[in-house]
DNA sequence: ACCTGAACACCGTTCAAGT
DNA sequence: ACCTGAACACCGTTCAAGT
C-alpha cells in the first residue's frame, strides 16, 4: 500500500509531482470550472500524469477535497481588526468565517463536515467561544453556542449555493412560483399575503442580521 | 422525448410499472442501505425492469429524489397539537420538521435544496411565519425570520449528518483529537480550556436550545 | 404509450509491473 | 520511492428499435 508522501529522508525515485502541485493544480479547475468538473482523471492529464501517480501524493478524492478547503481557508481567511466588545467580536470572527466560505460555493460538498473545518479557522473559533464566555456563558454554553452559530453559518450556505446551483441548470424556480400560486388564502393566509414579496425577499442577504439575533438570543438568560 | 407518465386517458401500451412503485422501491432501498445503495440500475432490477423504463416515470435522478423527498414528508410530518401561544407555536413547528428530517439523514444530498421543501411542509412554515407575525414583526421580517429557522435547522442536519458519515468510514475522529492535543494554550486559550469536553459537548443535541435562543433574539427588539 | 438492448461517455480505485 | 498501463466494477443518460 502506498503512503501518502512523508517527509522522510529516504532514498528512491526522486518525485515529479508534489502534493502542493496536485492541491494547487485542482483548485485551478475548481475555480474555472466548478468542483463537479474535478475528477481525478481529469486533474491527472491536467497534471502531466496518470490517475494513480495523484493517489501517492493524496488518500483519496475525499482528501484532496478536504486538502482543497484547507487551502482556500488558508488563503482567504484573514484576521481581521477585532472590536474590544465580546458581543461584537463574535459578530466579526463569525462573519468573516462566513465570509470566506461564502466566496467558495463548491465547498458545500466538503464543508458539511463537522464544526472545526480547517485549522485556520481555529483562532475565529477561539474568538467566537471567548466572546461568549467574556458575555457571561459558563464554558460549556459558550461551546454549544459556538456550534449553534457554527449550525446557521453552515446552512446559511449549503442552502444559498444549493439554491443557486439549481438556479442555473433548470427550471425549479417555477416550482416555488407554482406552489404561491395554487395556494389556499383560507388554509395558509400568511404564506398567501406574502406570496408576491417571497422571492425578493430571499434573494435579501440577511446573514449577519440572522447572526445578530442568534447572538442576542443566546446571551439573553432565560 | 419521453414525458413523465401524465394523467390523460390515451391509449397505447398499458403502464407495467408506476410513478409510485418507482418511487416507494427507490424507498424501500434508501431505508434499507442507504442513499448511496440507490442508483437507477439497482433500481430497475429491483422493480424488475430496465434503466430507461424508469426514466418513463421520473425526468432524472434529481426528480427521483426530490419525490422521494416529499414522500417521506407526507408520511413523517404530522401535524402536532400546536400551544396557543405564538412564542411557543414557532418552536413546536420548527421542531417538527426538523425532527421528521432529522429521522432520515439521507435527506442531505436533497434538503440542501431552498427555503420551501415540500408542499407538506408548507402548513410548518406557515406557523412558524404567523407566529412571528402575532408576535410583533412585520412581514417582511416573519419571512426573514423563517429563513434564519431555515438556515439553522439546515445546517444542523447536514452538519451532523456529514459527521456521523465520517464517523462511520473513516478515522477522521482523529483528526479532532490531534487538533486539539497540538494546541498552543497561549494562542487559543478558551479551545484548550474545553479540549477534553469538546467531544461530549458536541454530542449533546441541543437543537432545540438553540432554536429558543434564535427565536428570542428574532423577536428582541434591536 | 410504454418498454428494451445496446451503447456512449464517463467515474474512483486496485493490481501488478516497471524504473 | 515513485510512477505507469491495464483492468475492475461501476455510474447516469441517450438513441433507435420493438410491441
Amino acid at each position: 500500500m502506498p503512503q501518502p508522501s512523508t517527509s522522510r529522508k529516504t532514498l528512491g525515485r526522486p518525485p515529479r509531482i508534489s502534493r502542493e502541485e496536485v492541491v494547487e493544480t485542482a483548485r485551478r479547475i475548481v475555480d474555472a470550472e466548478g468542483v463537479d468538473r474535478l475528477t481525478m482523471r481529469r486533474l491527472a492529464t491536467e497534471i502531466g500524469s496518470t490517475p494513480m501517480a495523484l493517489y501517492h501524493h493524496v488518500r483519496n478524492k475525499e482528501e484532496l477535497l478536504v486538502l482543497l478547503l484547507d487551502d482556500h481557508a488558508a488563503r482567504t481567511l484573514h484576521r481581521p481588526e477585532l472590536p474590544a466588545q465580546p458581543r461584537e467580536r463574535i459578530i466579526v470572527a463569525a462573519a468573516a468565517i462566513h465570509e470566506a466560505l461564502a466566496a467558495c460555493p463548491w465547498i458545500v460538498e466538503v464543508l458539511t463536515a463537522d464544526d472545526l473545518m480547517s485549522t485556520s479557522a481555529l483562532w475565529f473559533v477561539e474568538q467566537i467561544v471567548d466572546g461568549l464566555v467574556e458575555c457571561g456563558l459558563p464554558p460549556e454554553r459558550a461551546v454549544h453556542g459556538y456550534r449553534t452559530i457554527w449550525y446557521y453559518t453552515a446552512g446559511e450556505i449549503v442552502v444559498r449555493a444549493t439554491a443557486a446551483r439549481r438556479r442555473a441548470d433548470d427550471d425549479r424556480a417555477t416550482f416555488r412560483e407554482r406552489v404561491f400560486a395554487d395556494l389556499d388564502p383560507d388554509e395558509l393566509p400568511r404564506l398567501a399575503q406574502v406570496a408576491d414579496q417571497w422571492a425578493p425577499l430571499t434573494a435579501e442577504d440577511t446573514y449577519v442580521d440572522g447572526l445578530r439575533a442568534l447572538v442576542d438570543g443566546l446571551l439573553t438568560t432565560r
